[in-house]
RNA sequence: UGAGGUGUGGCGCAGUUUGGUAGCGCACCUGGUUUGGGACCAGGGGGCCGCAGGUUCGAAUCCUGUCACCUCAACCA
């Protein structure tokens, strides 16, 4: 940890040195702290607090899509990893195994869930006879472990937190309604939760998940140019069930393997987000997943009743179902309000002598720091609740603003690379041969993301692989990727 | 895994080249004055220098090993 009492002026210069400004931010912000073993962290308050706002909002949505919650073990018997084929060469690498336990060697060795299809199908396997015990639409919150060679606090660490829905349904079309419903629906959360556009679409044959049919990205941009994949969705088809022997008996006698869906998202959503709002300042957080909304700092409170209405205030603004913190510790104003800056409240609302003779307050706005705004005291809850969408809603409309400048159309490897070095995501033809997809990535260092629903040909586009300008008919983004 | 860097009170660092009683800023504690963009005065507490060996009369400093973290690259959900 930084100091964390005088930490706003030891945060990196976010144009210079993003990735010093990124571990300086998290850490003197108090979201997170690194634990003791490789790779791990430990999320601090004020960064669970963020990650349960997350939950409560994705949950509601899964909720009333139909899903229901349930909880699979963390340990499962290392056979199962190794019946799916692609499934156990993709996680084998980064797999953590339980060898040891109750002072004894294990016959059957354990390892941790870096994901969970195999102890889920295997418990499927039991729960599903008929056409009728179907659809299975179940979602699990659970940490996995992946044992990866770098990490960062909240984009990649040896253990996180995370969703993982895991649906059987009867037919094909049905699994790929729910895998594309689901990214949707990540989609408009990332949107009108976390104020963040996102580009969504199906990820190239090389970027799928170990074991799926068809994956599906919800990428965002970060304020470097570069991309982090924030959600996935899956179409498994019946590569699953079929291993794990599933089989329901359909309507028309015939005995069937069901189709299945997974899809997830994680901690990662956090680190998401601070990369793509974040400033010189430190964090901004949208309204909609900050632990505090708004905070409350009195200016000379003893004077004339000042203290007094702040408690009042902040339990008008509670009863509104405004998440509120007043400061009225001893630190000065001026510390406090770089303080609330740097930890991305929303808005701060200050109250002093001259407010109340005024019947008002003064207020600055985090997505607008620097200017200062006023309003009536007497309709504080009113106010407050209109200015933290307003908060939100530019947010967003800033963030919008910059993924839009920063996605270039490009027909060769050569505008390629340059736009991409200088932070930009790339639009351009792809002929679909992985090869050109590796020699781009060799090349350029950036991947393949996605390839957006919409196809039709842009002007600014050829018709020609950016890679072997053999014919190409493949709209595809590129980015370098975290 | 390759290259580079860093480990010294809670945090940020100096001290290591040239071995000789461990220092600075912030934070913290006590008292007081303060309060509209990071206050000030006075007093005070806390570290054997990542870890393990070795050299030496003597090691934060030299040698060997080891661990952890950071950055870049590779890999990856």
């Amino acid at each position: 940890m930084a100091n964390e009492k005088d930490a706003v002026n030891q945060i990196a210069d976010v144009d210079k040195d993003f990735a010093q400004w990124y571990t300086d931010v998290v850490t003197k912000t108090q979201l997170v702290d690194y634990g003791p073993t490789k790779g791990s962290m430990v999320i601090r308050p004020y960064g669970y607090a963020i990650w349960e706002n997350i939950q409560k909002e994705l949950d509601r949505r899964f909720k009333e899509t139909g899903h229901v919650n349930a909880y699979f073990p963390m340990l499962i018997p290392l056979s199962f990893l190794q019946k799916e084929k692609d499934h156990i060469e993709g996680f084998a690498p980064e797999v953590a195994i339980v060898t040891h336990a109750g002072g004894e060697e294990l016959a059957e060795k354990l390892f941790i869930r870096p994901t969970s299809e195999t102890i889920i199908c295997h418990m499927y396997q039991k729960w599903v006879q008929s056409y009728r015990d179907l659809p299975i639409l179940i979602n699990q919150w659970a940490n996995v472990v992946r044992w990866e060679k770098t990490t960062r606090p909240f984009l990649r660490t040896s253990e996180f937190l995370w969703q993982e829905g895991h649906t059987l349904h009867a037919d094909a079309d049905e699994a790929m309604e729910e895998t594309l419903k689901i990214l949707y629906l990540y989609e408009e959360f990332c949107k009108n939760i976390l104020a963040m556009p996102v580009f969504i679409g199906k990820k190239s044959e090389k970027e799928k998940f170990a074991g799926a049919v068809a994956t599906y990205g919800v990428e965002a941009m970060m304020r470097d140019g570069k991309s982090l994949q924030s959600g996935t969705t899956h179409y498994f088809g019946t590569n699953f069930t079929k291993v794990f022997d599933i089989t329901f008996q359909d309507r028309d006698k015939e005995r069937k393997h069901p189709h299945e869906s997974s899809w997830g998202v994680s901690t990662r959503l956090i680190g998401a987000l601070i990369m793509a709002h974040g400033d010189e300042r430190g964090l901004c957080l949208p309204p909609r997943v900050a632990p505090y909304q708004a905070v409350i700092i009195p200016i000379m409170g003893h004077k004339g009743g000042v203290n007094e209405r702040c408690v009042e205030l902040k339990r008008e603004l509670e009863k509104a179902g405004i998440r509120i913190k007043l400061d009225d510790s001893d630190e000065r104003p001026g510390w406090k309000f770089n303080e609330y800056e740097m930890k991305g409240v929303p808005l701060r609302i200050e109250i002093g002598p001259r407010d109340l003779e005024n019947g008002v307050f003064t207020y600055g706005r985090r997505d607008r720091a620097g200017e200062k705004f006023s309003g009536k005291l007497d309709k504080a809850s009113d106010e407050v609740i209109k200015i933290l969408d307003d908060i939100h809603e530019n947010m967003y409309a800033k963030a919008k603003k910059f993924n839009d400048n920063r996605v270039k159309l490009v027909k060769n490897v050569q505008e390629l690379k340059e736009a991409v070095d200088s932070g930009n995501f790339v639009l351009t033809m792809w002929c679909g041969d992985r090869k050109c997809e590796e020699k781009v990535k060799e090349l350029t260092t950036a991947s393949t993301r996605v390839m957006p629903f919409d196809q039709k040909m842009d002007k600014g586009l050829a018709a020609k692989c950016v890679c072997c300008a053999k014919k190409a008919d493949i709209k595809i983004y590129f980015a370098k990727a975290y």
